[in-house]
DNA sequence: ACCTGAACACCGTTCAAGT
DNA sequence: ACCTGAACACCGTTCAAGT
């Protein structure tokens, strides 16, 4: 909805709203300085008048992206219902945006707040993963999860579309999100069910198994 | 190693090794075609001779980095360990060129040929998966792999930096082989150890748990 | 067959100038 | 305070021309 005449002026959230209008609509390789000016009818320069650079319009793009998926909070229901949660609503919300997962994933801390990294860390710890597991176990999920938005990125505006066998997306990502659950509680707590510490957590700092 | 004075012809071997070199020193960022034309010391229009544009490009040094990876065979020692052994080397191989593997992970069949495409599904076939879960558990551990080269890309050049507590790039990708091992041994073949259909066979095409 | 040189349509961004 | 306009240093790529 570009306006073609502007009585007020700009604001920083409307050039961040135009941004992500343009990633949901042509992918993140859309997403030009010009093109943001251009969606909000207004000269290229003007646009920096509210940002510093690209880089910076991304990490607000980033962060208002991330604030809109569930936060990550142990349950009643415990941490796998919590994690799947958490995992399949990031998910969801990121692959409204071409190409933005991919672009996060070669970022620092994949473009997460330094608090919902501390919050992931203390979600596991929560679990009863022993703190370097807690660690792991949060980057682990974290990478596969922004993996698999990557992949998808390629079919966004055609989630539905079957692949190989009639599968669609949703059964890539909800059977990666199964794997990395018992995956997780395999290795972190592999006799019981519930708040063992990993067998993993001492000799961690050593490599695993080599 | 740029050439100051031509005496003989390129080739499209010299075109895809200097943008090997490229990406290998400055990232998928630092591969312009103006950059590989002055690696090898011609005009930047001399390498399209040899290429059609840069996707083209990209296809060949993505092959030529994928066949260097050991391929994945099901060896005497279990689908675990062949497993753990093909995607370390990934892991190893593509972590040399910063940037590839997040440009992978959003290419079609994230830049595998289509004949090791069918070989990874194959060896989980082989391995005692159902065909349904031979097919999710291949792009499982393929989407894992390519994630998290694309989070150590950024650190690429320093893979020896201690990051949370000292964990290093390897005891992030040990853990999440590891997990990933654990996770597909845990819903594919849930009961014993070996050769058991998964139980998530004949509802994937409804989707799991729901 | 192999390569050059000029040119075009894009980028992000700087900088001075306008209101 | 807010925005314009011209300009610069980059891209990938086309196209005609040289040897």
């Amino acid at each position: 909805m570009p306006r073609s005449s502007r009585s007020r002026s700009l604001t920083r959230e409307e050039v961040v709203a135009a941004a992500l209008r343009l990633i949901h609509e042509r992918g993140l390789s859309g997403l030009t300085m010009r093109a943001v000016s251009a969606e909000l009818g207004v000269t290229p320069m003007a646009t920096y008048y509210y940002i510093e650079d690209k880089d910076d319009l991304l990490r607000l793009v980033a962060e208002e992206v991330i604030a809109s998926c569930v936060p990550l909070r142990l349950g009643e229901d415990g941490w796998e219902a919590s994690l799947r949660r958490y995992l399949m609503s990031t998910w969801q919300s990121l692959a409204r945006y071409p190409g933005l997962g991919a672009y996060l994933i070669e970022q620092p801390m994949l473009g997460v707040t330094p608090e919902r990294m501390r919050d992931g860390i203390r979600f596991f710890e929560d679990a009863g993963f022993s703190p370097t597991n807690a660690r792991l176990a949060w980057s682990f999920a974290l990478t596969y999860i922004h993996g698999r938005i990557s992949v998808d990125a390629r079919l966004a505006h055609q989630p539905e579309a079957p692949r190989l066998d009639g599968l669609r997306a949703h059964h890539y990502v909800e059977f990666g999100v199964e794997s990395v659950i018992h995956g997780l509680r395999a290795i972190c707590q592999p006799e019981d069910g519930a708040g063992a510490r990993g067998s993993w957590s001492e000799e961690a700092s050593a490599g695993p198994r080599r």
